[in-house]
RNA sequence: GCCCCCAUGGUCUAGUGGUUAGGACACAGCCCUUUCAAGGCUAUAACAGGAGUUCGAAUCUCCUUGGGGGCACCA
């Protein structure tokens, strides 16, 4: 399957007014899947036309949440390209050019109106419960009466002039045929009066200009599909492949995602916006792969995939147009699976941060021989401070009583301590495979379980009830630490009489 | 209110006229087991409803219901 098809020229098209989302994110995997795999460009465009709901400091965000994400650009603000600028903002001198062609042309007219009208026009067409529309004052003026206005300095708009009547048919990729009524759309504004396009205008422009070959982007735009087949076609230009992928909902599959939704998901360690992902734990391969299966499907059993895998199997076919609930104990699921497969180096380089965050001082021999006996036992990667916290502490302080044995008292729990203790110290090194043998033998002999002995060596050693495999641990945290730790838990235990 | 879109288990989905409706997550049980996991096995669980078309519908059509999106000088 390996395609003969052409090279796409995608792009990503951000507005700059809030943090990267899950849905940003998969349009962009897709985006970049398609392009990757035809040999195509994919572009990250910023659209910032709207100066009043500009957020500092969201550009870098979203460029930084993609990179993350191994999603990089061939194209864009701040990496340049062929099709530049890429910040919309920056091209308003070529969106109002190609407007002006369309009023020329009669495609579009300059509007007067000013919004205190246009708003009193809409309350009362929705208090007479009439759709809300322009009502078409400036539709008709003459051209050379709205050209005069204009160079008297009168502020003013351009409007589309959309057919009154007849039926707009265009196609989107995962549903077919859309087809809608003229008269059910509106003489939407191109040019805002302060010279800057309007989405519909400058995405239109500019994806022709960037020569866009699939508009990939989410469903919100679907209700005004129409219209942008209506300005391409009015501008004489073949419209690209529409791909409109659906919502994401919230994870009860009801309704979309809100933003109290949003906050409680912070309280289970969640959350919808990509910076915060990797301070969570998750691997972005793992995110990748959860978020591109959730609207695509590649048959009925593979799920696991590398980005590798994803560019040589994603297909727009098979894409679906249905909403999907976001699933974050799938999440899980791919974390770990993702975690698993990682070559035990590459873990130990990835683990290092958690522990530094947390101002633990590491070794990389140590990190090295940490990641292969905690790689299956994590789900993300910032458990392992928790879990595998104590190999770089000088002590641990064991709970008294979680070194007291299921069915044992504490003098007897001490007693068998003290008799690993003994075994133990025999060693020179505590080399797991030379160690565990007599350890088990010493478990038969005192007629008891390998849970019961195993256990009170496991809370003494690391501190803790739940652990990596004991004595592989055993091994990393060493000779001296180890019979330490053992020493003070029999004193702890004798403490307890 | 009007317009557009969507509809298989709790969730993500496979399925494009004939299948015992498949897989995955989650959940429950069992096995394995030094803890936690991982792994293995088993179980529970779905075609929203109603009309049609057809010898035969999850698959095609229509209606209803439910959900989503849009109706800005925002994207």
């Amino acid at each position: 399957m390996m395609s003969e098809q052409k090279p796409v020229r995608v792009r990503f098209a951000p507005s700059p007014t809030g943090h990267l989302h899950l849905g940003g994110a998969r349009t962009a995997l897709y985006d970049f899947l398609l392009a990757r795999q035809t040999g195509g460009q994919f572009i990250l465009r910023i659209e910032d036309t709207d100066r009043k709901r500009y957020v500092a400091g969201a550009e870098e965000e979203i460029c930084a949440g993609l990179r993350w994400l191994g999603l990089e650009y061939d194209e864009g603000p701040d990496v340049g390209g062929p099709c530049g600028p890429y910040r919309q903002s920056e091209r308003k001198e070529i969106h109002q050019e190609y407007a002006q062609r369309l009023v020329k042309e009669g495609h579009a007219y300059y509007c007067f109106c000013s919004p205190e009208r246009l708003s009193k026009v809409r309350e009362e067409q929705q208090r007479q419960k009439l759709n809300p529309r322009y009502d078409g004052t400036c539709r008709n003026l003459a051209p050379s009466e709205a050209l005069r206005r204009v160079n008297e300095g009168e502020p003013y708009t351009v409007r589309f002039r959309t057919p009154k009547d007849g039926v707009t048919r265009t196609t989107d990729l995962l549903r077919g045929e859309i087809a809608v009524d003229n008269s059910s759309l509106d003489d939407i504004i191109l040019v805002k009066s302060d010279g800057y396009a309007v989405y519909h205008l400058a995405a239109t422009v500019d994806d022709h200009l960037m020569q866009i070959t699939h508009v990939i982007r989410g469903s919100e735009w679907l209700s005004t599909l129409p219209v942008h087949a209506l300005i391409h076609r009015a501008f004489g230009w073949d419209e690209p492949v529409w791909v409109h992928l659906s919502v994401f909902l919230k994870p009860s599959g009801k309704g979309k995602m809100s933003k109290r939704e949003a906050a409680d998901l912070a309280k289970d360690g969640y959350s919808i916006f990509i910076k915060d992902f990797e301070a969570l734990g998750y691997l972005p391969e793992a995110v990748n792969n959860w978020i591109a299966l959730m609207g695509w499907s590649y048959d009925d059993r593979t799920e696991f995939f590398s980005m590798y895998d994803l560019i040589e199997k994603f297909n727009l076919e098979k894409l679906t147009p249905s909403p999907a609930a976001i699933n974050f104990t799938k999440l899980d699921h791919f974390n770990g699976l993702h975690i698993r497969a990682l070559q035990p180096g590459d873990l130990a380089r990835r683990i290092k941060p958690y522990y530094q965050r947390e101002g633990y001082v590491t070794d990389d021999d140590t990190l090295l021989k940490i990641a292969p006996i905690v790689q299956e036992h994590i789900v993300t990667l910032d458990e392992v401070v928790e879990k595998a916290g104590f190999f770089f502490k000088d002590s641990v302080v064991p709970v008294a009583e979680d070194l007291v044995a299921k069915g044992l008292t504490a003098r007897q729990s001490a007693e068998i301590a003290r008799k690993a203790y003994h075994l133990l110290s025999q060693f020179s090194e505590m080399k797991a495979d030379v160690i565990e043998p007599p350890m088990r033998k010493l478990v038969e002999e005192l007629g008891l379980t390998a849970g019961q002995v195993f256990g009170i060596l496991r809370v003494a050693v690391t501190g803790q009830k739940v652990s990596p495999p004991l004595f592989e641990s055993m091994e990393i945290v060493g000779r001296e630490r180890v019979l330490a730790r053992i020493q003070r838990a029999i004193n702890l235990l004798e403490a307890m009489g």
